[in-house]
RNA sequence: GGCUCCGUAGCUCAGCUGGAUAGAGCAACUGACUUCUAAUCAGUAGGUCUCAGGUUCGAAUCCUGACGGAGUCACCA
């Protein structure tokens, strides 16, 4: 908006020199690089054809125009196809002051329009760990940043809080668990329940190997393996099976979830209270993450979802039924292939479930976007629902969005729970915040402050460090996360944005004589000029990241932002400015900046503390 | 094998709607605190932007093809 002014008398200039109308896009300033002198830059390349003249002729009589018909142009040079303007600081006084009478600077007006976004999305038989984190933090900020946008947002998550997984933990708490409770062994409840299910993952590879001993064992390993696979490859690739048909603990299992599916009372009693331990669990989580959803949905409510939509799509013709009547659709013309939609013995399949928890939340909500953040793995999933939605004529169909994120590798490879290499999500929280606390106190700067004023600043420290970590890289990408930089507090990290920011605070408590008078400011420093230019792209990165569903860029602009402002402050004196009317713009810039870092970083669940 | 995504400094990442000599941080080395919070700043060193073609006045960026890595192609979820 600033530069709007520019453009317009850019443009003028070319008609004016030239008789030549050029189309707004083509005229792209873009800030001086800095070893070069000026402000902004326009490259003069572009219109060599048109006009048939040098770029360096082009640039000097443009550049003349400028400087003798636009105020806000103080001087010009031009170096081969590079325009270069330096502006007034009229120019620059009065983007300031646009900013700062723009409380909600940035933002845009409200579109009244929904759009619903899904993040999370948990299993309840396994706490949440460094994968849900990431998740957690691009869901969230994603939907702070279209809420910044204008949208109206609904957070909502589907918790998978049924199935085989479930009734393993269900079991082993119940054959193993001796009436334990989470209160009574003061664990975690997603942890306690957690543990019964890695329990029960022990007791049957026990109870496995026992049968690998049996001749029954052997004679399927002789009739069935292949003559190059080895006793324990064959084993490895069997246990499904073995599960299925021949396991005990196997045969528990699924007995007790084909209780859970006809309502049997004390089956869901069970699955009721580990639930409730699950949840409480997720909550802590939550809480400490800040996190929260306006609406929950239930795997157990939905898993029977879509049946509807499975006879709409036979009524349409847009799915079709085999001979042993399970049921297709044919996607080969948009470059998938044939899915399954519903099976033989009429049972629906996960996609299936999908089509009508969308259609569901349709009816809920009425969003005309929805977001799923869910894992790359699940790419190919989300392509062939979109696409049977389209089919399907859903209203909502062209507003469905797949928010698709790499895996977190650890620097010595992926996860694996087979392996105990998965970091979980709480202790993770606790050890950055245990190295924030350890800084802190090297440090010594809120020494002063109440104990739990303390511990809220750590706390704020530490989950910055963390969740900056993560959310600075692309989503698309796959990351590699060595917890030790990420606990890092220096450098291009959360912490450091927030000592900017700690700075302004700090600065201006110190400024009691507050005047924002400064409109007769004259030579603004390099360093301020910096400062605004960043300042005024702000508007265009937020649209950019609610446009991308990107929150990457919006972290990239804060470090950028506070590297500039630390410098600013180490190179430039504010409170003993030359001037009064020098230390007003200054005090005003600063606080500027601090309202914007604490704009953006929210924008990524990234809390400020006042001092640090 | 088909399809999708990724490949930039020793490491982690920016830059990708084409623009000047490709940027940060970490790690290494050097300097700056009696002065607004040194979780800071300044500097040194570090690059065949995987490779090969093409488009263009101009390519890390766009197109094609290789190579390398990952994911996916279940009547699992």
């Amino acid at each position: 908006m600033f530069l709007l002014q520019l453009t317009q008398d850019l443009r003028q200039a070319f008609k004016s020199v030239y008789q030549l109308e050029v189309e707004e896009s083509k005229l792209t300033l873009s800030p001086t690089k800095k070893e070069f002198e000026g402000d902004f830059t326009i490259v003069t390349f572009a219109f060599v054809k048109d006009l048939k003249l040098g770029p360096e002729q082009i640039g000097n009589a443009i550049g003349q125009y400028m400087a003798d018909h636009c105020s806000l142009v103080k001087s010009y040079n031009v170096i081969k196809g590079f325009l270069n303007l330096e502006l007034s600081d009229a120019f620059w006084i009065d983007a300031l002051q646009k900013i700062l009478s723009d409380e909600k600077y940035g933002e845009q007006a409200p579109k009244g329009e929904k759009v619903m976004v899904e993040f999370s999305s948990p299993n309840t038989n396994k706490p949440l760990h460094l994968g849900h984190i990431r998740n957690i933090l691009l869901g969230w900020s994603c939907s702070k940043i279209l809420e910044a946008a204008g949208f109206d947002v609904v957070r909502t998550q589907i918790i998978n809080d049924r199935g085989i997984a479930v009734c393993k933990s269900m079991l082993a708490w119940q054959k193993f668990g001796g009436g334990k409770t989470p209160s009574e062994t003061g664990i975690k409840g997603d942890h306690f329940v957690g543990d019964f299910y890695v329990l029960f993952e022990q007791k049957f590879q026990e109870e496995y190997a026992e049968w690998q001993q049996t001749s029954l064992a052997s004679t399927i390993f002789s009739q069935r393996a292949d003559l190059d696979v080895t006793e324990k490859e064959f084993f490895k690739a069997y246990k499904n099976e073995y599960f299925n048909q021949f396991s005990t603990l196997g045969k528990e299992a699924k007995q007790m979830l084909l209780d859970w599916e006809a309502g049997d009372e004390a089956t869901m009693a069970l699955w009721k209270q580990m639930n409730s331990w699950v949840y409480e669990g997720f909550n802590t989580t939550y809480d400490r993450l800040q996190v929260k959803f306006d609406k929950l949905y239930y795997e157990s409510d939905t898993y029977i979802l879509g049946k509807n939509a499975v006879q709409k799509g036979l009524d349409l013709g847009v799915f079709y039924q085999k001979e042993d009547s399970s049921i297709w659709i044919d996607l080969t013309e948009a470059g998938m292939d044939h899915k399954l939609v519903q099976r033989r013995d009429g049972t629906s399949v996960y996609i299936t479930q999908d089509i009508g928890t969308a259609q569901l939340r349709y009816d809920d909500f009425g969003a005309t976007k929805m977001i799923y953040t869910v894992a790359d793995e699940q790419d190919y999933h989300f392509q062939v629902l979109f696409e049977i939605m389209k089919r399907l004529k859903e209203p909502f169909a062209d507003g469905l969005f797949h928010l698709s994120y790499g895996m977190v590798d650890l620097p010595t490879g992926k996860m694996k729970s087979r392996e105990g290499t998965v970091v979980d999500a709480d202790d993770l929280m606790d050890e950055v915040i245990s190295e924030a606390q350890a800084s802190s106190e090297e440090r010594g700067e809120i020494a002063e402050v109440s104990q739990e004023e303390q511990a809220e600043i750590i706390r704020k420290i530490g989950m910055a460090a963390l969740k900056f970590f993560i959310i600075k890289v692309q989503p698309k990408k796959r990351m590699v996360f060595d917890p030790k930089e990420s606990v890092d507090m220096q450098g291009q990290t959360g912490p450091y944005i927030q000592n900017a920011y700690v700075r302004v605070k700090s600065v201006l408590r110190k400024a009691s004589d507050k005047k924002e008078e400064f409109a007769s400011y004259e030579g603004v420093q390099a360093q301020e000029k910096s400062l605004l230019t960043l300042l005024q792209s702000y508007p265009d990165i937020l649209e950019a990241a609610a446009r991308d569903y990107d929150p990457s860029g919006i972290a990239n602009f804060c470090y950028t932002l506070a590297k500039e402002y630390h410098k600013f402050y180490h190179d430039i004196r504010i409170l003993g400015a030359e001037t009064e009317i020098a230390k007003s713009f200054r005090l005003a810039l600063s606080a500027v900046v601090a309202r914007t870092l604490q704009h953006g970083m929210d924008l990524l669940g990234i809390e400020m503390p006042e001092r640090m």
